[in-house]
DNA sequence: CTGCAAAGAGGCGGC
DNA sequence: GCCGCCTTTTTGCAG
């Protein structure tokens, strides 16, 4: 009797290589120790030895041909092309992998928005949800409403500590575009931005575009309902 | 005689674990087999055996203490923490590396911004570059030029394939700042996107706005010139 | 597939 | 340090 395992390998190279990427730009890795990690969906990673970010990479569902000192790995859909030149290996061990667990995340900006729209109070009195994600021209609205006197009212949730300038022409953009839809029979519409915080220049902008703002993080929106 | 060779070391560990991490959100790796890379510059990488983004991470600069079966991870200076519980380590070892090249980019946008300011004429005749970086109080201008009636031309340069609408409303921001500047005497600012390829909404907020379009790739201007 | 925005984004350059 | 923005961003989601 057997029991199939759905089982899932990696492959590991520690080597001195040259790597050469060409696709989205060219870019060559000079001659170096680094370590290569191929995945079981043909995702690829070169890594120093120091530093978070890989030095080069290929996305999952790359194709990978292996030659003598060489490895190849292609992504024809979008023309790009990695060479690993291995000078000397190292090390190269395959990893099986049996178990994959779930990554799981709490206190994400979706979660945020979620929480603010059954506590719409916390923004201003008396608004009345019309959508999340609330489609116009220019992009989705985080939290579209409408106040007492049936106003447009466009909210954008952040959740980043500091925001930037940016986030007021976002939010005018927004209103611009709710402002040209016939449904709300010509009342003006207003823009609130709800954020931990804020960066000095888009305090200005804010006040210069007249956009409202709310401080709130999600902690505090968590701990007070 | 002794030789001393600069030497960087990285640590590789394929195990059996559960990965928590806290601080600028919350989150669960459950059980499941990864590959656990610890850099020298105190970087460490969560991966799974599929997928190009790691599952967890910490920056360089973290500090890192080990117990038996735990991996705890620290950046203090944003209160950030990951604690890696090793249930079964499959394999774990070090790899030296004693040789580290450079890595070499061609065709970023700062390159193509860069040949753009030499071949204003591109764009448009009898543009004079005023500067690059061009500071104003809502961000940095790509190319500011002047033409020749001495009224302001704003250039945004874009490498990517497809540019979205945000991209006519930091135009219309560089514009709107440009516009309050007194070296220009009050006259009118023009706005210039040059790119290889617009999302059919941004063709729209262009035409709406009045902001003109050169369609150019770095890959263009570099085999035309 | 297109289009847009979030991400624990990271990393760079300027001030 | 803050601030804005580019990235071979990647990823996710909706129409």
């Amino acid at each position: 009797m057997f029991v199939l395992i759905y089982v899932r390998a990696m492959r590991v190279i520690f080597a001195r290589c040259i790597v050469r990427y060409t696709g989205r730009i060219d870019a060559e890795l000079e001659l170096g120790d680094r370590l290569i990690v191929v995945k079981d969906d043909g995702a690829v990673l070169i890594h120093a030895t120091s530093g978070l970010q890989p030095k080069n990479w290929m996305p999952a569902g790359s194709d990978l041909v292996e030659e003598p000192g060489l490895i190849r790995v292609e992504f024809p859909r979008r023309d790009e092309r990695l060479e690993i030149y291995l000078i000397q290996v190292h090390s190269d061990s395959d990893h099986v992998g049996e178990l994959s667990g779930r990554l799981v995340k709490l206190g994400s900006e979706r979660e945020f928005s979620d929480l603010l729209a059954v506590h719409l109070g916390r923004v201003e009195e008396n608004l009345t949800l019309v959508g999340r994600e609330y489609r116009t021209r220019v992009g989705p609205v985080d939290l579209m409403t409408v106040d007492a006197d049936g106003c447009p009212v466009v909210i954008e949730v952040k959740r980043a500590r500091a925001v930037g300038v940016e986030v007021a022409y976002q939010l005018l953009r927004y209103l611009h575009a709710v402002g040209q839809e016939e449904r709300w029979e010509g009342r003006p519409a207003r823009g609130i931005l709800v954020a931990p915080g804020l960066s000095r220049p888009l305090t200005a902008a804010l006040a210069e575009h007249q956009l409202g703002f709310v401080r709130l993080s999600f902690e505090k929106l968590t701990e007070a309902t």
